[in-house]
DNA sequence: GTCTATACCTTGATAGAC
DNA sequence: GTCTATCAAGGTATAGAC
């Protein structure tokens, strides 16, 4: 790695923002190179190609969730306050879901029509959480730890699709409160 | 409406296979035109712009939606009956969901980022099953049957987004059968 | 109605000066 | 490293012959 940490950096999270705001086929490396204060020329020295620049985006997208699931292994021993950490997350980035949808789902859904290997780097991120919360759900004592993994993923999922698609914060609260009742109902 | 209807349909027919497989931004106009073996210059005839053919393709949509559920209607008296003909409408799409994920939901998030008014357009559908879900759980006697309507369009929409990602059958059926579930609760 | 031809734009990517 | 200039390809849409 000879080229310059800091401007890569610079890129990578203009066209984080961009193709979480407009998507990642709307989105061009114009665009990116505009908020970024550079050319297209420039970009193009930095990344060969828009897909390459993609798969940068994802790979910082999971340093981020790998770094937060470590955190909340610190701040939090119970099982159940895990999880219902996992859900305060949501809640935690509401505006944003509202207007773009779960950056993770919306992502891999725009992916996975005609970009399979891009849509297999996407489904990545899925993976960390996926395996984080059947870690948590093992836990728990529970055989059917994968599955409870993906029908919390998918109540999650649900629910931030929902909400964006109706832009209304009121039913992406209520659906987070009853995935805390359903975690709830797993203690007993 | 003095343009042929035979052509016009054929249009359409190609246009919402392409969109729902290929998404909307990645299928061209011309895409479609090969499909329906005539050209660009003829589409363009019959529709004056790829937004234009977007409505009719979701018109197309709505008039399918509508029918399905007054056929469920006419099928079933029982309210629990009629919802899970509802659920049991995924299933029955088992195989494109796996490989495109939900027609609605797909489209309105790919729609819902840049395009504002298709966003609008595209969450017609979704208003056509909210309100009949809306009238059954007002049928049971519920009051919060608004919350309930949009509870299982996220909790269905959800297994159909988790099952898409990862191309897992059992995951689609597994959150079904959850659903069914669920809906069993609510008679109690 | 259907075609051919084309205008006009934006895209991703490259070449080469500095 | 960053720029300007340019490319080839593909997009939507239009004009006009038949």
């Amino acid at each position: 790695m000879h080229k310059g940490k800091i401007s890569q950096d610079r890129i990578i999270s203009a066209a984080n923002k961009l193709f979480y705001e407009q998507g990642y086929n709307l989105t061009s490396v114009s665009d990116i190179a505009t908020e970024v204060g550079i050319t297209k020329g420039n970009l193009h020295y930095h990344f060969n190609s828009k897909d390459e620049l993609l798969e940068a985006v994802i790979n910082h997208r999971l340093e981020i969730i790998v770094a937060s699931l470590e955190q909340w292994e610190r701040e939090f021993q119970e099982p159940d306050a895990r999880l219902k950490r996992f859900v305060k997350m949501v809640l935690n980035q509401e505006a944003d879901i509202l207007r773009f949808g779960c950056p993770m789902g919306s992502l891999t859904v725009e992916l996975g029509k005609c970009q399979q290997p891009l849509k297999t780097k996407a489904r990545t991120m899925f993976d960390k959480f996926a395996n984080w919360l059947e870690k948590v759900f093992r836990q728990m004592g529970r055989k059917d730890s994968k599955a409870l993994s993906k029908h919390l993923l998918a109540m999650v999922q649900g629910a931030a699709l929902m909400s964006y698609v109706y832009a209304d914060l009121k039913i992406l609260k209520r659906e987070c409160k009853e995935i805390e009742k359903w975690i709830d109902s797993l203690s007993c």
